[in-house]
RNA sequence: GGCGGCAUAGCCAAGUGGUAAGGCAGAGGUCUGCAAAACCUCCAUUCUCCGGUUCAAAUCCGGAUGCCGCCUCCA
């Protein structure tokens, strides 16, 4: 497949350095706060990813860690009057919680940087006997970044732009502003561990450096995270393992685009902050996850609950189909007969398409594109009369299936049973626009009855009624069904 | 100030040289007691603007305008 290279800033074409394995690891969370729809589109974004390049065959390794150790934790850990741990794992448990509702695999890693405190103490040792850090009198260590002449190759600066613009913070004993800390020195209070510098704590990016040498061959064949992380987490990164290994520490770099919220950045500060459980408490989980693959994944997205309700719409006119097909194949009695030549060849024009449009650097968008000419293409034959009933048929409507759990094993998304998705999605339709479901059964049973007595007139008049309630009514051969608006 | 990205129909959104996917909304039709759903047809001669390269550009180059992100913790 072809993949969008940050550090080339091209698509190249990936292979993985040791054929049909790929080994992968993507920045999870710092854990001290709940997770917001930007950690879920980073989740979906790479956990699609990983779901594409297993469907192609390949035998993928996935590490996403955990930051357990951070600022921000201990703030958090001393506003809550608990641990730095007991934050983190408390935030750790509430992530799992998230991801499982979004229906994102587990890694088959996670390291935690708390468990890793001697490889990343390890690694400064060897970074400092390199000449390539050194520590300060007060215990802090710092890389020197003069020391690694790729310095900014990742996000494409210049050490001397640089320069000019950082700073360094007073009572910070850098030699130059832009060294950055891999080891920082214990203030009374925090959690620290013992080192050959005194007791300490980690700084950020050492810990991705040492687990990924941990626990995966080196150069790892792919490293994600949002595009936020580029600078400065991961060129220091890259800083701090190439320098210490001497070897290339990744070889393609992906990262995904921002999710914003009415256009603009999503931050506590603007007020727009959603976290996944607020948008949860209205919408299900599924319609998140498909709102989140709308769009190439490179590219901000834009979050607006016009754009949720419409993902909701396009969710729901799948699984109809969906239910419909499932519904057909429970006919026994099938006519002989092919479907014509050119329906069978668009099938498999739209087959291709969607892989097509998944290895053009993972086109979720345009894959999606073709998932709803499909789904077209089926209703088409269903609505049929001579056709739906044929062998043709049916083995055209087993091939779509067969297809949509293909879309179900790569996007994670349409691979619930129809029914019941839909009746789910109805439920939370009810509950958001707090409607009241006994009293439309009740209207819906009244217009049954004057149905059944051909009063057409009181019929539609209970309809408009009902109508009014923000629902409607559907007359199918078995009987009437209602829906939310 | 430095670096980077984006501007496609009423809205969302694919499309990186060959003559504009898909969805929502809208119009007409089939079906229906009437509707709804589904299906069929229509809905951007044109891709922010101005130049240029090319037989050919939404797609490449230059410029303008607007919006966004990173440069500090951040998915």
């Amino acid at each position: 497949m072809q993949l969008y290279n940050t550090l080339t800033r091209k698509k190249e074409h990936f292979e993985p350095a040791v054929p049909g394995k790929v080994n992968m690891y993507v920045c999870g969370i710092t854990a001290y706060d709940l997770c917001h729809i930007g950690h879920a589109r980073s989740a979906v974004v790479f956990d699609v990813l990983v779901r594409y390049l297993r469907h192609t065959g390949l035998d993928v390794t996935f590490a996403r860690n955990f930051t357990d150790v951070d600022d921000k934790i201990i703030t958090r850990a001393n506003q809550e009057g608990l641990t730095s741990q007991e934050v983190a794992e408390k935030y750790i448990a509430t992530f799992y919680e998230d991801m499982d509702r979004l229906n994102v695999l587990r890694a088959d890693l996670e390291p935690r940087a708390t468990t890793h405190i001697e490889e990343m103490i390890a690694l400064c040792v060897r970074l400092i006997e390199q000449g390539k850090a050194y520590a300060t009198p007060s215990g802090d260590v710092y890389f020197r970044v003069r020391a690694f002449p790729g310095y900014g190759k990742l996000s494409g600066r210049d050490v001397d732009d640089l320069r000019s613009g950082a700073r360094v913070a007073p009572g910070e004993e850098k030699e130059d502003p832009l060294d950055f800390a891999l080891w920082k020195a214990a203030k009374p209070g925090e959690p620290f561990w013992e080192s050959p510098w005194g007791n300490g704590r980690p700084g950020w990016h050492i810990e991705c450096s040492a687990m990924s040498e941990k626990h995966l061959p080196l150069p790892l064949d792919i490293h994600g995270g949002g595009q936020d992380l580029v600078f400065p987490h991961h060129e220091n990164e890259i800083a701090q393992t190439e320098a210490a290994l001497g070897k290339d520490f990744v070889r393609y770099w992906v990262h995904n685009g921002f999710v914003q919220v009415n256009a603009e950045k999503m931050s506590k500060s603007l007020g727009n902050f959603r976290t996944i459980r607020d948008i949860l408490e209205n919408y299900l989980p599924e319609t998140l996850r498909y709102f989140l693959l709308t769009k190439h994944y490179r590219s901000p997205i834009d979050f607006t609950f016009e754009s949720m309700d419409e993902a909701e719409k396009n969710l729901k006119r799948i699984y109809e189909a969906l239910g419909l097909l499932h519904a057909e194949l429970e006919r026994e009695k099938w006519t002989s007969g092919p479907l014509p030549k050119d329906v069978t060849e668009e099938f498999e024009g739209l087959r291709q398409a969607f892989t097509d449009a998944m290895e053009d650097d993972m086109n979720t968008a345009a894959a999606l594109g073709h998932v709803f000419t499909m789904v077209r293409l089926a209703n088409r034959i269903l609505d049929n009369k001579g056709q739906r009933k044929t062998e043709g048929a049916r083995a055209f409507f087993r091939a779509v299936l067969d297809e949509a759990s293909i879309w179900h094993a790569v996007l994670g998304v349409f691979g619930r049973e129809p029914a019941g998705f839909l009746a789910e999605l109805r439920a939370c339709r009810v509950a958001r626009k707090s409607i009241d479901p006994a009293r439309v059964e009740e209207l819906l049973q009244a217009r049954i009855n004057a149905r059944a007595d051909k009063d057409f007139a009181r019929a539609d008049a209970i309809r408009d009624e009902i109508a009014a309630l923000g629902i409607e009514v559907r007359d199918t051969p078995s009987g009437a069904v209602w829906d939310v608006l």
